[in-house]
RNA sequence: GCGAACGUAGCUCAGCUGGUAGAGCAGCGGUUUGUGGUUCCGCUGGUCGUGGGUUCAAGCCCCAUCGUUCGCCCCA
């Protein structure tokens, strides 16, 4: 049996109501928020990634679905779609017409490392990027429209956690500090960790290996050295959360895996999920555009992954999986009837009253059953007398009452059984 | 990429120290012939993940492979 590719998944009607209400709820909220829709291609040049997320992050270094097409060139199924974002915006020159961007996007990512429990090599994506503009605000724009679309989504188990990547100057000058903290501790540390020391040092904050524990512990964090422009920024951010009464904690070791990030970041965590905890996280990147040959432009923004919050939901929130139901089943007893109930059927589903009959020429009992299965609210039953004497026979199914309708009032008599039903 | 566990009917699972497979649910049909969801009865459905090997004999033992799950790494 031929099965589909590890760490990819089939969504199946069964489940696809979630899907759908989920992602009606991102395009609601987003548009609460003024953002507009974004849909850039599903590969990109693999330099798009390369060059934004970094070269040393585990996500180009090891994550990446690369392949040469046919002419050759380096493709890479996108694994994260701000950096896709931002080409776009390049390459359109979209902040020429407005200088301030909102976007949001749905779609699929893909990473190819070790599946488990809600993480996949294809995986969905939900986010916003707010690009153009500087001000702690949009930061905290940002935060808020994530916060808002968890609540409505009916989350309640959750965190926000922030922090403060500073700017470049800081970020050089503190990782200088760290690194030399940490070559003193370099024999105690896990040995991921020390390779770290090298390549990415600040992610050796984010370590959950116990050996790395205490060293994380006393290091200094970027707090402390902090410029005036830095502390701005994150002060006002604070006291904006604070003033939308948003709770949330700072974690000087919250860092983020890519590269692009400086000033705030920021994670919303799930207190109900297992090792892959975090559900969504972002924070700003001011020098991503000039890396495609556009102008300056500062941008905050944030993903979260659908599967995780789907996963939760699952327990919580049962209802979201309900399917869809018809409104009426078509009861067609012999093969003399079913032109009658077919032209019954388009007679309901032209006014709108989702209508199903039967194809398989079953007998009345399995259609009966069939009806029941798909939770039909009403049953039209039609066979001889019916036929001859156009009088339908409708069937309401919770109740079990019946009634007689014409040809001319079936619209008038279903719609009212709906309504009481 | 590393470690561990697990793959038997559509689903959840049983299957003794190796003797060519079973239950519940679901599906289909019936219960006096035009009425579902509850009873009762019957039926369909599995090359036991796949490919090798050991054996007179493999769902069970061995090897490989694919997949799943839980960790590590990392992240959504």
């Amino acid at each position: 049996m031929i099965q589909s590719p590890r760490g990819t998944k089939d969504i199946l009607p069964s489940t696809i109501n979630a899907w759908q209400q989920l992602e009606d709820t991102f395009r609601r909220v987003s548009t609460l928020f003024g953002y507009q829709e974004i849909r850039t291609p599903i590969f990109e040049n693999t330099e798009v990634f390369m060059r934004t997320i970094g070269e040393n992050t585990d996500v180009v270094g090891k994550e990446m679905y690369t392949f040469p097409d046919k002419g050759g060139d380096s493709m890479t199924l996108r694994p994260e779609m701000t950096a896709s974002v931002a080409r776009a915006v390049v390459q359109h020159n979209l902040t020429a017409t407005n200088p301030l961007q909102r976007l949001w996007y749905v779609g699929e990512f893909f990473r190819y490392e070790r599946p488990q429990k809600g993480r996949y090599r294809q995986f969905h994506q939900f986010g916003a990027e707010c690009i153009g503009s500087a001000a702690p605000e949009a930061d905290v724009e940002v935060i808020l429209l994530v916060a808002k679309l968890l609540s409505d989504i009916g989350l309640k188990e959750f965190s926000l956690e922030i922090n403060t990547l500073a700017n470049r100057e800081v970020r050089i000058l503190y990782r200088e500090k760290l690194v030399e903290y940490l070559i003193e501790q370099k024999s105690s540390l896990s040995p991921e960790s020390q390779e770290r020391l090298d390549k990415n040092p600040l992610r050796v904050l984010d370590s959950k290996h116990p050996l790395d524990r205490v060293a994380i512990e006393s290091a200094p964090t970027i707090l402390e050295y902090l410029d005036d422009e830095s502390a701005l920024h994150f002060a006002t951010v604070q006291n904006l959360l604070t003033i939308a009464g948003i709770n949330f904690t700072i974690s000087p070791r919250l860092v983020r895996g890519l590269d692009y990030y400086s000033h705030t970041v920021f994670e919303f965590v799930s207190t109900a999920l297992g090792a892959q905890s975090a559900l969504g996280g972002g924070g700003r990147y001011n020098d991503m555009f000039e890396e495609f040959g556009g102008k300056h432009t500062p941008a905050v923004g944030f993903a979260m992954g659908i599967e995780r919050i789907l996963m939760i939901l699952e327990q919580t929130n049962p209802t979201l999986y309900k399917q869809n139901t018809p409104d009426v089943m078509m009861i067609t007893l012999e093969n003399e009837s079913y032109p009658f109930s077919q032209t019954i059927a388009q007679l309901l589903r032209n006014d709108g009253i989702s209508t199903v009959m039967d194809v398989q020429g079953r007998s009345l009992k399995a259609q009966m059953r069939e009806a029941d299965r798909l939770g039909a609210a009403i049953t039209i039953i039609i066979g001889e007398n019916e036929r001859t004497s156009g009088q339908l026979t409708v069937k309401n199914m919770k109740t079990g009452m019946q009634e007689t309708a014409t040809q001319e009032n079936i619209i008038e008599i279903v719609q009212k059984m709906l309504r009481l039903s």
